[in-house]
RNA sequence: GCCGCAGUAGCUCAGGGGUAGAGCAGCGCAUUCGUAAUGCGCGGGUCGGGGGUUCAAUUCCCUCCUGCGGCACCA
């Protein structure tokens, strides 16, 4: 409950789909919008997927989707060559290839591949027809039971009692409605000796699957479910020709190259260790900039009318019984006795998951009064959630993190405006760190949910004049809201496209009637506040990641732990260099930002030496100081694009640097 | 948490039943240099933890931990 903001999350590429096998909406499917997640977000979706476009986009006039759902049955089939005794889960196309569920009396591994793979090629140079039939539902049943495929068995009853193989929450809601009625024919795919159920359609012969490279294999519940059992997924990858196969391997390694982890370590920024899984050791470096972006969110709300708050670390059990994340949440906290070994008190206490339970006692203290509302309390809340071992990721997903989290306690006239407010300072916000590209997405009423329809319909509608207000489009994502109220989810898309589910804006009645907040009201009576959850970041650290990934390393120069670098030539150039180093330190950059962020390298190295290493630190400017320097007062001003801006005085090189902090990131980068 | 894979020097990685090796980094010495690597030398490892097999284990087996790729989770 008490949807607090500032998870960010993963946006949970589209599970098990289920398309292909006789799921005549499969299309459909296939676009709704996903699911969200929580903190994670290493690989989030398209747009195209969210903007319920285009599917898998065409190349060089080949249907890609189709390609690959066919290269899934030559998988298919030359596992069943190999393994006979495999039984088929299901084999859709995805964003880069496909992949096919499979199990076997002993789980495929990677060892396996290099042979499918040859036996796959085999079956390609063959050119075997893909032969459709149509049989009746029984028919098909029957050959599947005396096959030992029962998971084939398994999607077949669906197909015959409900139309459709999608799973209830994965796939489009409004397929069991269209769906309802079941069918009585489905339709095979053969490939030699290889029989599928499929609703197609395929290529023309295995010799059209294009060039194809089985990437790996990985644990699938059969479903997407965790109480089923689980089959072996292979991955694949699959393209029109060798050559946008090999560049697709190439956009792979490039993107590893970003990867938060391995910069975060070689830019000195952070580490992780084994007696600390999911927690940050932040180094000097990235405590910089950690406090660089606090310092900015703590200026931009202090504008925004925010007033910052800090609640306690650890509460007893109690109070997060009252606050209902005992009965949820349990065994996610983490929790702490106090005392010596064998004598410990009795009192057990919770680290806190989340702020906005202590944000609400703030709210309780003393006699509120309308005139105090909208009251807008601002927490850099550090939160702990033992997460399952198998989500952690590098800094993306942790089990203790800070949010920029916020609760705006208002009353309902006042959320269209307290949206509108939110959702500017969001978009403001974004483009300073570079991110000009946003998706909104509306997630309306649940199901399951707390609070009489007429309080739905107004904060369903306020949140969206808000946004509207605000200039941005929503996409509505249905029954995705928490059962507490409506959220506004705000997607932003990197610099290879990536999508990252971040800031959140969510409306709250449950927790402040749960936790007792009240003020008084113009008429001298009791009302109930109505709490707005909102996050901008979601947080630091996931943001951080983000950040790192984003620019490859190379932060904007505001964000920059070392903005600029002093290089002087030879020793005797060294005192020059403190006298420079002084003066930058001492400048007064915009925004409140202090002095330049400067260091001076007086190693031994030759100058070629430690430009490059400053180079590879993507350290913004580069003022190298040698004798002609010194005898002018000057620096030689080198940027880490490899522009020689030739010599200036100190001033002039603060006034560069005072110059592009002050535009952050909308500033082009640097030719 | 589940499936699969991995853990060797600070980093990247090679090796393999007889107590380990490279490049980079580090340290020392020389060099004082004009925009992405100066030269020479030196040091550095309980081969993730525990247990087992063996005359002998870093290597083989079991187990735990951590990480990686997915799945599931994500208030």
């Amino acid at each position: 409950m008490g949807g607090a903001a500032g998870r960010g999350r993963r946006l949970a590429a589209r599970k098990v789909r289920f398309s292909g096998h006789g799921d005549r909406h499969s299309a459909a499917a296939r676009r709704r919008p996903a699911p969200l997640a929580l903190q994670g977000c290493r690989r989030a979706l398209n747009f195209a997927d969210f903007r319920l476009a285009k599917g898998i986009p065409r190349m060089n006039g080949v249907d890609l989707e189709r390609m690959r759902h066919s290269c899934a049955h030559v998988l298919a089939a030359a596992v069943m060559k190999l393994h006979p005794q495999a039984k088929l889960g299901v084999g859709p196309a995805i964003a880069d290839g496909f992949y096919y569920d499979i199990h076997t009396p002993t789980p495929l591994t990677s060892e396996d591949l290099p042979a499918i793979e040859a036996e796959m090629r085999r079956i390609r140079e063959r050119k075997l027809p893909f032969v459709r039939e149509d049989v009746p539902i029984e028919a098909a049943a029957a050959h599947m039971q005396a096959t030992g495929q029962d998971y084939k068995v398994e999607l077949l009853e669906m197909l015959r009692t409900r139309g459709s193989t999608a799973a209830k929450g994965l796939d489009d809601p409004n397929l069991f409605d269209n769906a309802a009625q079941g069918v009585a024919s489905v339709s095979f795919y053969g490939l030699g000796d290889f029989k599928d159920l499929c609703r197609g359609p395929h290529v023309e012969h295995s010799g059209q699957v294009g060039a194809f490279k089985l990437m790996r294999v990985a644990g699938a519940y059969w479903r997407g479910d965790n109480r089923n059992p689980q089959l072996t997924r292979v991955y694949g990858t699959c393209w029109a020709n060798e050559a946008d196969l090999k560049a697709h391997l190439f956009r792979l390694e490039e993107a590893e190259k970003r990867d938060h982890r391995k910069l975060g370590t070689a830019m000195g920024l952070f580490h992780i260790q084994e007696e600390a899984p999911g927690t940050v050791f932040w180094h000097p470096k990235g405590w910089s900039l950690f406090r660089a972006i606090e310092r900015y969110m703590r200026a931009k709300l202090e504008d925004g009318g925010y007033v910052e708050v800090k609640t306690p670390q650890l509460v007893d059990r109690v109070f997060w019984e009252k606050s209902g994340h005992w009965e949820n949440y349990r065994d996610a906290m983490f929790v702490a006795k106090p005392g010596k070994e064998g004598e410990e008190e009795d009192r057990l206490y919770a680290i806190k998951p989340m702020n906005c339970p202590g944000a609400v006692q703030i709210f309780r203290q003393g006699q509120r009064s309308y005139k105090d509302l909208p009251l807008r309390l601002a927490e850099f809340g550090a939160c702990h959630r033992y997460e399952p071992s198998g989500a952690l990721h590098g800094i993306m997903r942790v089990r203790a993190f800070t949010q920029d989290d916020a609760h705006i306690f208002c009353t309902e006239d006042q959320i269209p405006d307290e949206s509108r407010k939110f959702c500017d300072l969001l978009r403001d916000i974004y483009k300073d760190f570079g991110f000009a590209d946003l998706l909104v997405k509306f997630s309306d009423r649940p199901e399951k949910r707390a609070g009489e329809d007429a309080i739905w319909d107004k904060a369903e509608n306020a949140l969206e004049k808000g946004a509207q207000a605000a200039g941005l489009t929503t996409l509505r994502n249905p029954g995705e809201g928490a059962f507490y109220g409506p959220k506004l989810e705000f997607v932003l898309r990197d610099a290879i496209g990536r999508d990252w589910q971040c800031g959140t804006l969510q409306v709250d009645f449950v927790l402040p009637e749960r936790l007792d907040a009240s003020y008084i009201g113009e008429d001298g009576a009791k009302h109930r506040p109505v709490m707005l959850h909102r996050a901008i970041l979601g947080s630091f650290e996931r943001f951080i990641g983000i950040l790192i990934e984003n620019y490859a390393g190379r932060l904007p120069t505001w964000l920059s732990p070392i903005q600029a670098r002093l290089v002087p030539i030879a020793d005797r150039h060294v005192e020059f260099a403190k006298d420079v180093a002084k003066r930058l330190a001492r400048a007064q950059l915009p925004h409140g930002e202090g002095g330049v962020r400067v260091d001076i390298d007086d190693s031994t190295e030759r100058m070629q030496k430690k430009i490059r290493n400053a180079q590879l630190e993507q350290i913004p400017y580069m003022l190298v100081i040698g004798d002609k320097e010194a005898e002018a007062g000057k620096v030689a001003v080198r940027l880490r694009s490899g522009k020689d801006l030739g010599a200036m005085t100190v001033d002039e090189a603060i006034a560069r640097i005072a110059q592009e902090v002050d535009a952050r990131a909308d500033l082009p980068a640097p030719a």
